[in-house]
DNA sequence: CGTGAGCTTGACTAGGTTCAAACGGGGTGG
DNA sequence: CCACCCCGTTTGAACCTAGTCAAGCTCACG
């Protein structure tokens, strides 16, 4: 097994951060680990609904397509997230790697049969669904209420804090995911994700080189656009 | 005590059902009855997190208010709802009433503390989250994805179907919040959802009278537009 | 060095918003 | 009892943001 949870960046998830040093052993041995490559799936919508999952490293997103090819992201998931949290007997969500990715799987009924002797992970598996509630309650307001460029400095925002867990404090960071991907978690298309950010670059908020490397140059001002951007702005 | 739980509308809801016709005196006792009139909160944003809720009778609306007056609403709360799960020190959503409204109001602990005697209570209370969580899953499509016409179609089946149970089967009901409501659930213009109505309308799938009085004639065809709705439809 | 996937940019279009006016029904006061 | 008003809704017309279609660019990779 090439898994040493003391060194996973996961480590201090909330899933993970109910064991200490020692006890910890106990829920890697149940665990399944899992390496997916970019652009495969970790788990479908289809899939029966047996398994929950701890991303190790890299980063995936969450989607749901359509019949006719529309595609909504719903999260993008980095080290310590959770997914397979779900009720029935489908996921109705499909996971897909958009790097190389590495994860815990769990057989819900192991993680459940640890309740009893930890019955502080039942709780945090409860704060952990309640958590992704209020994240997907923010992403509601921002793809009903929210136009194009509210909308990407709203992302840059986002990805900054999601992401400076690992490259650091710089406020530079490398997309993991394309503009398709950043198009259809907000809900617009390509061509405007790659218009909204000439703007902001234009504007002298952002820089980006080589597409994918952003650096945040004004986070006061992005936060304001986030916030409201409009004919007066 | 105005409350007989037997007579509950919310008697068969996730969380009540869980006690039968002798214990549900037990969550009855710590049950602390609220009675909120039309227009009225429910929970407000800033409230501390100390209370759940479960919809008794009347219909309610999940909301967030942004400085600039956008709104969007979440979600809509008819009896044996659920509502206040949340983390952190605030709900980050107000309910207000569209109807004069009754409740059933705990104290989270109060609640916790039977967990020890009626442990499927947990369950249940993780459950709803993941319930909730899904509901979420696929409004997020929704407003992302779908056009105006697609969106009231969509809605108008939810609808429908959340109301059955309390209006009888005869696929007629009467819209407790305004059009208002409707354009900031699905993220449209009062406008564009009054359009949207009348061209269902025209084309003979919906019939409305009093504004509020909604019949689906042909709830199929309102299934292929809520699906997909385009300029060759 | 050529190729192609992904990104940017431009021109045009369309769906939805905005602004404005008119309608309708329920409630109030004269 | 009726006139009036008010609020929510509908409808119309102009406008604008984002979508669509198409071309050209960049850069990683073979």
């Amino acid at each position: 097994m090439g898994i040493d949870c003391n060194n996973c960046q996961a480590r201090n998830s909330k899933l993970c951060s109910v064991f200490d040093g020692d006890s910890i052993a106990e829920l890697f041995e149940i665990a399944i680990p899992v390496k997916v490559e970019k652009g495969s799936y970790l788990l479908h919508e289809e899939d029966s609904t047996k398994y929950v999952y701890n991303l190790s490293s890299g980063v995936s997103a969450v989607e749901r397509l359509a019949s006719d090819g529309r595609r909504q992201i719903m999260a993008f998931i980095y080290p310590g997230d959770f997914i397979g949290v779900s009720t029935g007997p489908a996921y109705s969500i499909s996971d897909r790697a958009l790097t190389d990715v590495t994860a815990c799987k769990w057989h819900i009924r192991d993680i459940e049969a640890l309740y009893v002797k930890y019955p502080e992970l039942e709780q945090r598996v409860h704060e952990i669904a309640t958590r992704v509630l209020a994240a997907t309650m923010d992403q509601i307001f921002v793809l009903g209420r929210k136009n194009a460029i509210e909308k990407i400095a709203y992302f840059l925002l986002y990805i900054d804090k999601r992401q400076v867990k690992f490259d650091g404090h710089t406020d530079e960071f490398t997309l993991p995911m394309t503009r398709a991907d950043i198009a259809d978690y907000l809900g617009i298309t390509v061509e405007t994700v790659s218009r909204a950010f000439s703007l902001l670059k234009k504007k002298g908020f952002i820089e980006l080189s080589q597409n994918w490397v952003v650096r945040l140059l004004d986070k006061d001002t992005l936060a304001e656009i986030a916030d409201h951007f409009g004919p007066n702005s």
